[in-house]
DNA sequence: CGCAGGATTGATGTGGTTCAAGGGCGGTGG
DNA sequence: CCACCGCCCTTGAACCACATCAATCCTGCG
């Protein structure tokens, strides 16, 4: 391994990254400096402002989300951020983006352009093997979401929005298949989920009271993994690395 | 110029590219040797199958969508995919995609990994910057489907969609400021924008009564653009970078 | 103890869905 | 040249998922 010693702070890109490509010890060391160099910021902070097209940060603890607010303060979170995301655009040139990241609870991030650059360099290919999966399982997630909102039922994008987020705190070594870390209020899952906070909240009452899941003391426990599946339609199986799915034909 | 002589078919790709990076005259021909081999394809036609991780194309002209399909018939149109558009995974490794691209009307599209490979090459620089800028394009829109879908109201939803509409085909140099070309059915609409095939047919005919546009065989006319980017909440100018530019131009 | 933010619950309103039945029109065949 | 057919658009009526408004409850915390 590299001189610079793994501090549990880094460990949710370490898991993230590691998932999806084997990295080589120089890779592992740049990955680890991350931690060298970090910002903490309260809920609500803005960490990447509408209209920015710069600054790429990784965040390594806490929730944040990109969010677009409506003049009339309707909020619409585009998605969340967990540790191991990254905050800012991808590609450039970059569109302006229209939406802000903010840090829903206290978060910890480190400026990424090093991380980024260096994957665009040839000498770091695991590194730019494993953003670039990250990258897509962001978009299918993205793609996930627009299905949710636009054909799903309540019910069923909260039973998918739980599904998501085992996956994706799963593998930034956060939760297991068992369970997950929860500190949204249910506000901000319904601003997610495209309904109100009322009925976010009625919603979230009755799967628990089916028995799909226990939500208690800031942690989700899944508790029928497989029926979950079957009522949000999941496509991903959460065991292997991006096992495929059948897809019924559409055409029928 | 190079050997190869423009052919309208190709200027889609050529007004989409160009209009976000200037092209050396080696690129210009990579991108007029894609009408070499091209395929033509009927509506409904499958042009990317879900869980295909490979196979990009470029559309030359037509109209297509990215959808999912739900076991119960429920169908979301995630993006819709006008000449100039890649289809299939933009990065690798891909995660196989839960959507498919289906043709909505007769298509012509070439086989695009020439295209994509050559950016990722050093000596393509331009090509590299425009397809970059492309793709921020169409997550950008991603993004804005998000909040159309999340929390814009029908009304707001299609007047929303026109707009997109309007800048995305006057970018692949197909309409103008004022009008565009619109072969999609009502029912198609109401897949992209997440209502019933009805309630889109109402909601058209509103936005239509309001004056805000005219839909008359097959072409939309904006009547009044700043007032629908007000309805719409609409934060991307169509001046500046995105302006179109008629074909003779560039042929010089 | 008292406060504040979040969770919960009830009552009522509405945007949008669903079902069902026409109406227009281009295409095709007799 | 007309009759018919299929696809799409349009319209009406009933229904429902979800929004909105307005309390009230709970819980952690200073």
């Amino acid at each position: 391994m590299g001189a610079i010693q793994w501090s549990n702070r880094s460990s949710p890109i370490l898991h993230a990254l590691s998932a999806f490509a084997s990295l080589a010890p120089h890779e592992l060391d740049l990955i680890a400096e991350q931690v060298l160099f970090t910002r903490f910021d309260a809920p609500l902070t803005e960490l990447h402002a509408a209209g920015d097209s710069a600054n790429q940060r990784i965040l390594l603890s806490g929730w944040a989300c990109r969010q677009r607010m409506l003049p009339d303060g309707r909020r619409q979170i585009i998605n969340l951020i967990v540790p191991g995301d990254i905050i800012g655009p991808r590609q450039r040139p970059a569109i302006p983006a229209a939406s802000a990241t903010v840090a829903l609870t206290d978060v910890e991030t480190s400026d990424a352009s090093n991380l980024l650059a260096a994957a665009e360099q040839q000498d770091y290919p695991g590194l730019r093997k494993a953003l670039h999966a990250a990258a897509a399982l962001e978009e299918f997630f993205s793609r996930e979401q627009i299905v949710r909102l636009g054909r799903q039922t309540a019910h069923e994008r909260m039973v998918h929005l739980m599904l998501e987020l085992r996956l994706r705190l799963a593998a930034a070594g956060l939760g297991s298949a068992d369970s997950f870390p929860m500190p949204l209020t249910q506000e901000v899952i319904a601003d997610v989920l495209g309904v109100s906070a009322v009925h976010a909240n009625r919603t979230l009452q009755q799967v628990r009271r089916e028995g799909l899941l226990e939500l208690r003391r800031g942690r989700v426990r899944i508790l029928q993994p497989e029926l979950m599946e079957s009522i949000a339609n999941w496509t991903l199986t959460t065991t292997g690395t991006n096992t495929p799915q059948p897809v019924s034909d559409w055409q029928g």
